[in-house]
Parts: structure tokens; C-alpha cells; sequence
DNA sequence: TTGTGTTTTATTGCCTCC
DNA sequence: GGAGGCAATAAAACACAA
């Protein structure tokens, strides 16, 4: 039994046509495929052959997985939805998409009527996000819980796992969001700021309106933010205000506005603001927290990065292949593998891995991210060892990118001929956009800076009691496979056979 | 250890679109 | 007609309780 785990994988391909028993996918595998699912519902041919090269599956295995996949979210969406379709994530994610569609007839048809969720949208979200500057992506990465901020409904389908993933790598510095701009698919700049996601169209989404924390760490990142256009003596850059009279305030009124600055401050470790609940660092303190590792773990870098605008434009895109800043390197996260509980290393952890790594990853994706970060880094990190490097090398694109993810309850899918040919349209525009762009943005994407939950390990499968969220499940998985290389046909990092036991040797084999 | 329930994977059939 | 996708189904793998 044992063995099927852990070595099935390297037979996967091989032995697969000839043994048509049945063989889990490691977790190396389920990462990378639902890391690619948070991004591409609907891979194009080539992006499963590149896959399948990838991870060591066939073709036909990747195009069933995501079938399954797909229809797992479907019913995942129906199951939760569809019964009152007023829980607190199911609403959110009903309005999720803003597109100001509601829930059908809950679980009416197969056709998903869960949500009107475009999946052209979504998927040229991606497209075009592909495009936008590497420091335009971080941004968002602090943008994405500030639709709460801004009072609008968050209507993007953001996904919780993209959010997720990115509010962990934000090594991102603030100021370098002063001088980003979004680039909308119409190629309009939109001002980076509140309002910026909605010219995207991103915002959180509904799900985190429910997360007090979170939401939080959003305000104070779009004060951050904001605060960029403040002056210091408080106005907006090129607004005059009429000085006040003497005495209008009696106390003096903090500027919440500037506070994000302290908070970006490396001065102060916290942002008085931030410090909200205890619980849910706010986003700032993850920051903070990274920063803080970062600087431990690698040095100086990451401050740099943080503190050194210029950097980031440089950067960015190094920012983001390095999750955990920087990561450490797979190595690292690897090195323990060998003497910690792998999830090879037993049956019931090998399944944790499983599903824990990707789902149960999402489960607490967000509650428990901050305290991953919480210097815990480098011991959870190796709950991931199961994960080869390769897909470990976690493309900062991924994060980047507007996950369109929350598939969940939110994405579902719409109709089955709208979807199919929304599918196809998607295609083309991926096409047109520049064929293999998604996969191939992987290469550089795959970024281990998934959560390294030790919860997942610990977590039990997820039992009915459990309020299976469609949030929930949509947590991000980092691990992706790497595409080292965007060109077509590039040759992959990732060992010859992914399927390859991921752990002790792929790990070694970074180092 | 066994039984039960859940999850995941594989297969098949049908439908839709090009 | 072929390709791609969805839904249904079966079976394996696994978790958990008795």
C-alpha cells in the first residue's frame, strides 16, 4: 500500500497505459496540476502537453483531471451554494464576479448556473495580466483585499489561493506601488490605487469580506497605498485644502492615511493600525514578517527589495521567485524532507499530502498563512517536501496573476455551451495572446512559497461538520511545475520524471 | 482488524462546437 | 466527424471509528 503513494509516480507514465489500476497522483502532481487549474480551467492542448511533460503525467490523465477537477468545483459550488445560498462565502461568491448576476436557481442544472462568471473574463484577466509590468502585478498583491476598503462589493473572482499566495510573497516594496500602474486589457493605466483594482476588475473576493482580519490587512494596505498620494501634511498630492482654523481639532486626528506608511516603515516593526486581531496578522504584519524572515533567512536581500524601490522594478519578478523570500532554495525546503514524516514517509500522511497540501491548503490558506510566516517558515517548509523542486520553483506569475481562481462557488462554471465555448474562445485569445503564455509563464512560476500549512499535515480530511467552503477550497497551491524556460518546447526543469519520487532526490538534485 | 464512508482516479457515453 | 467537455459510474486508495 504503501508504495503506491509515494512510487506510483514513477511508473505513473510509464506504467500507466499498461496497469490501468488506479494511482494517485502525488502531491508534487495534484500541486502542480491545481496550481495550473487556479489559472487555467481550461488548458489548452499544448499547456497539457507541457504539463504532462512536466509532471510526469499523460495527456489524457491531465485532461482528466481537470475534468474532474472542474466538476469538482462544480459540485463543490452546488453543494455549498445551493442549499440556503446565503452562507457568508456562498454569497460572497455568488456576487463574487460583481457581475451583479445572482445565483440562479441553486444547483439548478448541470449548467452551473452557480454564477455568471465569464470565463472569457477570467481567463483574460490572465491574458492580459500576463502582460503588466512584474511591479504591477505585486502590487496587487496589496490590492487585493482592498475591496472592502473601497466600500465596493468585491465582485472579482479573485481567488482566495492567488490572494493567498500572493499576500505571502509580498516582498514587494511599497513604494514601488507609488510609481505602478495598472495596465487594463484596454491598455488604459489606471492609477495605482483603491480604485485601480476596479479599473481591473479585481477585488477581493466575497469570501474575504467575511474575514474580518483580512479585511483589515486590506484597509491597511490601501492606506499604504493611498497614502502615497498624501502629502505628508496630509492632503492629497495636488490638492490644496484650506488650512484649518486654529483649534478645529482639538485632538489631533491620526492620520490613518499615513499610517500605511509606517507600516511600510522599517522602523516600526507594526503598524499601530495593524495590529488588529491577533489572529489574522494583517497584511502589513505579514510583511512585516517576511521582511523579518526574510532578512533572516536571506539576508539582507528582501530588505532591500523592500526598502530599495529601485530594486523592485528589477526585481519583481525575483521578488516573486522567491517566495518566502526567496525560499531558501528548494534545498532548503527539501533538506528536511529526509528525516522529517515525508508525506511518503507513511500512508496517512502521503494522503494528508494529498489533500492537504492542496486542499486543506485551502481550507486555512488564510488563517493560517501568517502564522507559516511566523519564523515558522523553514520548519514547515519542508511539509511540502513531497513536492518536487521543480514544481516548487513556483512561477511568480502565477501569483501574479489575477487568479481568477475562486473557482469555487464563484467560478464555477456557467453553462455548459456557454462555458465550452467561452473554453474555446479562451483558446483562441490565449492564442492570440501568445499561445503557450500561460504555461509557459509557469516556467518561472512555480513558487513554494505555498503555504507551507503545517495544519494541512495535521489537518483530518475535511469532514462534512467542517463547513466546506467554496473559498476554502480554492486556496492557492504554489507548488507548480517550472517552466524554466517560456519558449515553446523549451526544455523543462524539472527532472526528467516527475513523477520521480519529488522528495529526497529532486531536492538534492537542486542543490 | 474490519467495516464504513469519503476522496480520487479512470472509464464510458453523450452533447456541443468547429 | 473529430475534439473537447460534462456527467455518471465504477473502483481503488484512504481515513476513521468500532
Amino acid at each position: 500500500m504503501e508504495e503506491s503513494s509515494g512510487v506510483h509516480s514513477e511508473e505513473n507514465k510509464s506504467s500507466m497505459d499498461k496497469d490501468r489500476k488506479r494511482r494517485l497522483k502525488t502531491p508534487a502532481q495534484v500541486m502542480a496540476l491545481e496550481k495550473f487549474y487556479d489559472d487555467h480551467k481550461y488548458p489548452t492542448e499544448e499547456m497539457k502537453s507541457q504539463l504532462s511533460e512536466q509532471i510526469g503525467l499523460t495527456e489524457k490523465q491531465i485532461s482528466g483531471w481537470f475534468c474532474h477537477r472542474r466538476l469538482k468545483d462544480k459540485k463543490l459550488f452546488r453543494d455549498e451554494a445551493c442549499p440556503s445560498g446565503r452562507q457568508d462565502h456562498s454569497g460572497a461568491v455568488i456576487q463574487d464576479r460583481g457581475s451583479g448576476l445572482v445565483q440562479d436557481s441553486c444547483g439548478s442544472t448541470k449548467h452551473g448556473d452557480y454564477r455568471h462568471i465569464d470565463p472569457r473574463e477570467v481567463e483574460s484577466r490572465r491574458l492580459y495580466r500576463n502582460d503588466f509590468p512584474a511591479a504591477d502585478l505585486t502590487y496587487e498583491h496589496a490590492t487585493h483585499y482592498t475591496g472592502t476598503v473601497s466600500g465596493t462589493d468585491n465582485t472579482s473572482s479573485e481567488s482566495s489561493s492567488s490572494s493567498q499566495d500572493r499576500l505571502f510573497c509580498q516582498t514587494e516594496d511599497p513604494d514601488d506601488r507609488e510609481n505602478s500602474r495598472y495596465l487594463t486589457h484596454n491598455g488604459v493605466i489606471a492609477p495605482i490605487n483603491a480604485t485601480s483594482e476596479k479599473v481591473i476588475g479585481y477585488k477581493p473576493s466575497g469570501y474575504l469580506k467575511v474575514k474580518g482580519e483580512i479585511e483589515n490587512a486590506a484597509v491597511t494596505a490601501v492606506k499604504r497605498q493611498l497614502g502615497r498620494h498624501y502629502r505628508e501634511d496630509g492632503p492629497l498630492l495636488g490638492v490644496e485644502f484650506q488650512p484649518l482654523p486654529p483649534g478645529a481639532f482639538e485632538s489631533p486626528i491620526r492620520n490613518t492615511i499615513r499610517e500605511p506608511y509606517y507600516v511600510g516603515n522599517p522602523s516600526l516593526p507594526h503598524s499601530p493600525d495593524i495590529s488588529g486581531p491577533e489572529r489574522q496578522p494583517s497584511l502589513s504584519n505579514d510583511l512585516y514578517i517576511e521582511r523579518e524572515n526574510c532578512g533572516s533567512m536571506h539576508g539582507s536581500d528582501n530588505q532591500d527589495k523592500i526598502s530599495h524601490p529601485q530594486f523592485k522594478q528589477n526585481s519583481t519578478v525575483l521578488n516573486h521567485t522567491k517566495p518566502f523570500c526567496k525560499q531558501n532554495s528548494f534545498s532548503d525546503l527539501y533538506e528536511d524532507s529526509a528525516g522529517e514524516t515525508t508525506v511518503y514517509s507513511n500512508k496517512r500522511n502521503q494522503r494528508m499530502s494529498g489533500k492537504h497540501d492542496v486542499e486543506g491548503m485551502r481550507t486555512d490558506a488564510i488563517a493560517n498563512r501568517h502564522t507559516h510566516y511566523d519564523g515558522k517558515i523553514a520548519s514547515e517548509l519542508h511539509d511540502y517536501d513531497n513536492v518536487s523542486p521543480n514544481i516548487i520553483h513556483m512561477s511568480e506569475k502565477v501569483k501574479l496573476k489575477p487568479s481568477i481562481l475562486i473557482r469555487k462557488p464563484c467560478e464555477s462554471v456557467d453553462t455548459d455551451t456557454e462555458e465550452r465555448g467561452l473554453s474555446m474562445r479562451m483558446k483562441k485569445k490565449e492564442k492570440v495572446n501568445g499561445k503557450l503564455k500561460g504555461i509557459k509563464e509557469y516556467g518561472n512560476q512555480v513558487n513554494l512559497k505555498m503555504h507551507p500549512t503545517k495544519e494541512m499535515m495535521v489537518a483530518k480530511r475535511v469532514r462534512p461538520d467542517l463547513p466546506k467552503t467554496g473559498y476554502v477550497k480554492k486556496a492557492s497551491f504554489t507548488g507548480m511545475p517550472t517552466w524554466k524556460h517560456r519558449s515553446k518546447g523549451s526544455v523543462m526543469e524539472i527532472p526528467s520524471s516527475f513523477s520521480e519520487d519529488e522528495t529526497a532526490e529532486t531536492s538534492s538534485s537542486l542543490e
